[in-house]
RNA sequence: GGUCCGUUCGUCUAGCCCGGUCCAGGACAUCUCCCUUUCACGGAGGAAACAGGGGUUCAAAUCCCCUACGGACUACCA
């Protein structure tokens, strides 16, 4: 195969993107890349009914966030534009009754309700999984029942019909599949589906084929949902007479609690977000947390995502995105499905984070303190605060979450705190701790720790005894950086200020010696 | 129910195609210890898996068969 590897990501707007279409789209992104093929964006809105107005729009500024570029989209135009199905209507229809002139496919004119007829006759004479099939469609109302005139007087009075695919009757239909195999089904299994709908839309059978087709996509990497009815998209690319894609079909999303493929629907509820981006439900208000929001680095959430099927056979765990390009294959994705593990996704944050200067880390900070309607300090203050917390924070957000007494002043203290540390003993140091505070020549870290070591040691109070009262004082929580590394920072005027307040505010222990 | 796909530590996985080097390796999580004023970081160490049963073979996580379990699909949805 010496063409250019195209693979497209095919979305639906259905709702927002979640983590696992995202791994779709990654994989079809790195496999694009690393071939140095095309990466093509198409929805596949042709269920006019289940539109969500803001889904594509989601879905392609969620693909922005993680760094997945596509070449040719709804967004960017292209050679095989429009790629929106929607706008592709009529190419369809042409096609579907081209494959009818083949003898591939034929008209259907049953109604709902007398399908649904069929149906209940089938389950009542036993029939489990009753079908339009090689056998049903016999009794049925369709151009292979009806003599042709009747088919003719019917489509030229405009009655409703679909475009059904006929599945011959007995064939082993095989194809091979880059990720699993060899795999086979037989044709009696499959059932005449509606290639085109009554109002004129092709379904995603129909669509898919003759789109990736006519964008010649060279490999369909997709969800494992679409492995059962892939023969019957070998049929039509059999029946057109194209060549047929590469297929791929990938291991599932699978959610924590084992209750089968992580969906849209399951929001929050497993403790972690399955959006990138933060979703609004236009319908309902309710809203979805996101990776972006909840302090994930993109590029970690890439990393971490890439791994949930896929593994370089090294015993290397931190890729950039140029690195996974480089390192892809399908070769090396797994097969069996795939269980989220929120712990390793915040060890990438972790991980991303702490790699990041304060320099690159300092506007997402100033965001979140947007965001939260904080003061923001000079930039100077800003990056030291990051460089003191970047080793204790997992998302983004602990830099204000964690340490908020950075940005304001306290105005609570930790009660477990005050039990341990808040004794008269420690009062009387802190007292006289401050005073001298007053006089110290250089206002830095070290100057303080000496200071405060020895004032300690002159009162018979060892260190590990009046720091948790001095930070109590002054953050009034018992998590984070060095004491004296926070009184450095925060300077003097306002160190002195806190420890009065904690001194008036924080009362003194009636203590039973 | 039917069809298809899958099954190695709690989780993600290496190894399986090309049987021996695997009393199964790594990472996250967990436990212990060290470092330490707190919380972390870091360092050292530990516990932890071939779904089960049959074959084939001198030898099986690796090949074959069966069973069990899990999942997907089963729409004029994608």
């Amino acid at each position: 195969m010496t063409e250019k590897v195209r693979v497209r990501f095919a979305p639906s707007p259905t709702g927002p993107l979640h983590v696992g279409g995202v791994r779709t789209a990654l994989y079809n992104y790195l496999f694009a890349k690393h071939h140095g093929g095309d990466f093509i964006i198409r929805i596949e809105d042709t269920d006019q009914t289940r539109l969500v107005p803001g889904a594509e729009e989601y879905i392609l500024r969620s693909l922005e966030w993680c760094g997945i570029h596509a070449d040719y989209g709804p967004h960017i135009g292209g050679p095989d534009a429009p790629y929106r199905q929607s706008e592709r209507k009529p190419i369809y229809k042409a096609y579907a009754e081209e494959l009818v002139a083949k003898g591939h496919a034929y008209y259907a004119f049953d109604t709902p309700e007398q399908i649904e007829e069929m149906r209940e006759k089938a389950k009542a004479a036993g029939n489990k999984s009753p079908q339009y099939n090689a056998i049903t469609r016999q009794y049925m109302l369709n151009s292979l029942t009806l003599p042709a005139e009747e088919v003719q007087k019917r489509l030229e009075s405009n009655e409703p019909y679909v475009i059904r695919m006929l599945v011959p009757r007995k064939e082993e239909i095989r194809f091979e599949d880059k990720i699993r195999g060899w795999v086979s089904v037989h044709s009696s299994q499959l059932d005449d589906k509606v290639l085109l709908k009554s109002d004129g839309m092709p379904t995603y059978h129909l669509a898919n084929v003759v789109d990736d087709h006519l964008m010649k996509i060279t490999h369909v990497i997709r969800g494992e949902e679409w492995l059962p009815s892939t023969p019957l998209h070998v049929l039509l690319y059999r029946g057109f007479g194209w060549e047929m894609p590469v297929f791929a079909h990938l291991p599932l999303l699978l959610s924590p609690d084992d209750s089968g493929k992580l969906s849209k629907r399951d929001g929050d509820r497993y403790g972690f977000p399955v959006f990138p981006l933060e979703w609004v439900d236009p319908i309902t208000g309710n809203k979805s947390s996101g990776y972006k929001e909840s302090g994930y680095l993109p590029e970690a959430f890439i990393n971490f995502l890439a791994f949930l099927g896929w593994n370089p056979g090294t015993h290397q765990e931190v890729f950039s995105m140029q690195e996974l390009i480089q390192h892809f294959s399908l070769e090396r994705v797994g097969k069996s499905g795939v269980k989220f593990d929120k712990k390793k996704s915040i060890w990438y944050n972790q991980y991303y984070i702490r790699k990041k200067s304060p320099e690159e880390l300092l506007p997402y900070v100033v965001q979140d303190l947007e965001k939260k309607g904080w003061p923001i300090p000079a930039a100077p203050y800003l990056k030291r605060v990051i460089e003191l917390l970047s080793d204790r924070v997992e998302y983004l957000t602990d830099f204000t979450n964690l340490a908020p007494y950075f940005f304001l002043r306290p105005n609570t203290y930790e009660p477990e705190l005050i039990e341990k540390s808040w004794k008269t003993q420690n009062i009387a140091f802190l007292i006289d701790f401050s005073r001298q505070l007053q006089g110290i020549q250089e206002w830095n870290s070290k100057n303080l720790e000496m200071l405060g070591k020895q004032l300690a040691s002159e009162k018979g109070l060892s260190a590990g005894k009046i720091m948790p009262t001095i930070r109590l004082a002054v953050t009034g929580v018992t998590f984070g950086p060095g004491v004296f590394d926070i009184l450095e920072l925060l300077g003097k005027e306002e160190t002195l200020w806190r420890i009065d307040q904690a001194l008036q505010k924080i009362p003194v222990p009636t203590e039973k010696l």
